[in-house]
DNA sequence: CTGAAAGCGCTTACAG
DNA sequence: CTGAAAGCGCTTACAG
């Protein structure tokens, strides 16, 4: 019989052993190899599978990583998501994934049902609010945020150097000669105030103002926010816009609007998404590592877990620019 | 004490109660209103969370559904996950998700472990490899097939109608004058097959020949295949991609190549993702009603487990087709 | 409605 | 190296 109804006991039968023989067997014990042998031979005449919850049950440890960001659709969240889940694959254990949607409700749901699995450790995007409770709450388990950060010195977090990236962008902005340059950042993390940070520190450096909005990080925001932009009267010659998902409702505004990059409006965002090199001129942005992204919150979390205590630890990842046409040099009036 | 340590024991002897009544209270079975009450307090002062290990090893119930993709950073199937898992979550169970990256062996690796997980059903987009393996293998659960068939009467799936769907793109291009058309397929999975039947079918209603070209669904093997294929005798003045990895590869080689869509080449294919249509004229693609594969594929589980038993049902949806300036009229030669 | 007891399928000291 | 026994944290008949 192969049906899925065989238990360990039946194997034992089977191969006339103990059962703590056959689970030795299993978990690599040590078995001498006549036993292991006949063990091996009942394991496939009974078609035996492990039961992973009575196994979590008994040995307390679940062997499970908990993976907790805003939306999978975010080509930046897939990209790390599918590196997490590889990396914990290869490690033997598996990964449970939610979607918040940058919704603090779904974030403390998610955050519960994290204990009830009772998950070895989790990777985490929390929104500002969460991070912000994160002070409050007393995990069970090791957590690595990404993409944005928590409470200083409460949990290690690898993040991109936000700030420097955004003030790459404007310097590349200024040096092709734009000097109304706006933004546009995301209101829901850190991470877009960090990013606001580096945009506005760089124009000041030229004594430049450093017109800003902040919008929900969402494609549809975007577009909706610079299609109002554009008819106002600071409408800017230049625009950096601090996600993917608000340089999409950009890159739709641009063409709705019909203006031509960069000599109408000159955009630089950030994640190097496939689209980004397809459209128009090209676009500039900020390549995120994601991969790198992904393993690095992996090791942490590994390491966090072999050597518990310690410090928490901020990695810190460059992004890297990608020049493309959307920021061409601005076209000076012609004197005339 | 508030720390993870509580067990059902914990809060009984808390509480003043049993521990039978402290489950009931959990699974919402008959207390009286008095007991309820002193549980609920119990459980806030203890800081208990059930132990779904345990749960799930006691009630014989995973509450788990498997997830089987090839990859999840194809946008076909991070949107299908999203709206699998939001489903999931929804009926109160979780999802194991799994990338196969079109490898066989994966799959089978995959397939085990959902056993060992003992999932309560399986939402799986097989290779032909694993897809034909499928008619051998008895499952100890239900599987819904997604975008790909298995052996015909097996399983429960949900694909678009390839076939139809290519038909369609062939149709307007011979509509709109071309008479070249190409067609690039995957080669790993069936709906490769049946695009390219629906293509060569509407082309032989004209007596057209039908080139085609199988390879790695990739966009790496697309935009290689592309170009090889605009360098030789037999260059297609219009080109059908079967999905949005081989689609993205045809824009990368237009561009590579500084192709002018459609005069030098005009352009559709599957899958309506982001950037399609940002791209030069718009890429003229049939959608994918995503969202609702997943959805249907969750109902179909979900009434299979209810109603054992049964012949299985292939739900096949229509594609919608989006018409953009990639395939727009085919520009005649000038009589001179 | 309530409690005492059995048992889900494993792993792991303990003793030999 | 091997086996008998305890027990992980629950749920669920069973009896009252």
């Amino acid at each position: 019989m192969s049906t899925l109804k065989a238990r360990i006991k039946d194997v034992a039968r089977e191969a006339g052993v103990s059962v703590a023989t056959v689970s030795r067997v299993l978990t690599g014990g040590p078995v001498s190899t006549q036993l292991r042998d006949k063990v091996d031979a009942a394991i496939r005449a009974t078609g035996y599978r492990p039961n992973l919850s009575a196994r979590r049950l008994r040995s307390q440890h679940s062997r499970t990583i908990g993976l907790i960001v805003s939306d999978i659709r975010n080509p930046f969240f897939t990209a790390v998501s599918r590196a997490v889940e590889d990396a914990a694959y290869e490690a033997g254990m598996r990964v449970i994934l939610c979607n918040t949607d940058e919704n603090p409700e779904k974030e403390a749901m998610y955050l519960r049902l994290m204990q009830e699995e009772r998950v070895t450790g989790l990777i985490f995007a929390p929104t500002r609010t969460s991070a912000e409770a994160l002070s409050q709450t007393a995990l069970d388990f090791p957590a690595v945020l990404i993409d944005r950060v928590g409470p200083p010195g409460l949990h290690d977090a690898v993040v991109l150097d936000n700030a420097a990236a955004a003030h790459t962008l404007v310097l590349h902005l200024m040096e092709q000669g734009y000097r109304r340059i706006g933004g546009l950042f995301g209101n829901t993390s850190t991470t877009g105030i960090e990013r606001h940070a580096g945009f506005a520190a760089a124009l000041a450096t030229r004594g430049l103002p450093a017109p800003a909005r902040f919008v929900p990080p969402t494609a549809d925001a975007g577009e909706a926010e610079l299609l109002d932009w554009m008819q106002s009267a600071d409408r800017p010659d230049a625009l950096i816009a601090s996600n993917g998902q608000l340089l999409l409702g950009v890159a739709r505004a641009v063409r709705r609007l019909g203006l031509s990059m960069p000599h109408d409006l000159a955009v630089a965002g950030f994640d190097n998404e496939t689209w980004t090199g397809l459209v128009g001129p090209g676009l500039t942005v900020i390549e995120q590592p994601v991969h790198e992204i992904g393993t690095t919150a992996m090791s942490l979390l590994f390491d966090r877990l072999q050597r518990p205590g310690g410090p928490a630890r901020k990695m810190v990842l460059s992004g890297r620019p990608i020049l493309r046409g959307s920021t061409g040099a601005r076209l000076r009036a012609v004197a005339n």
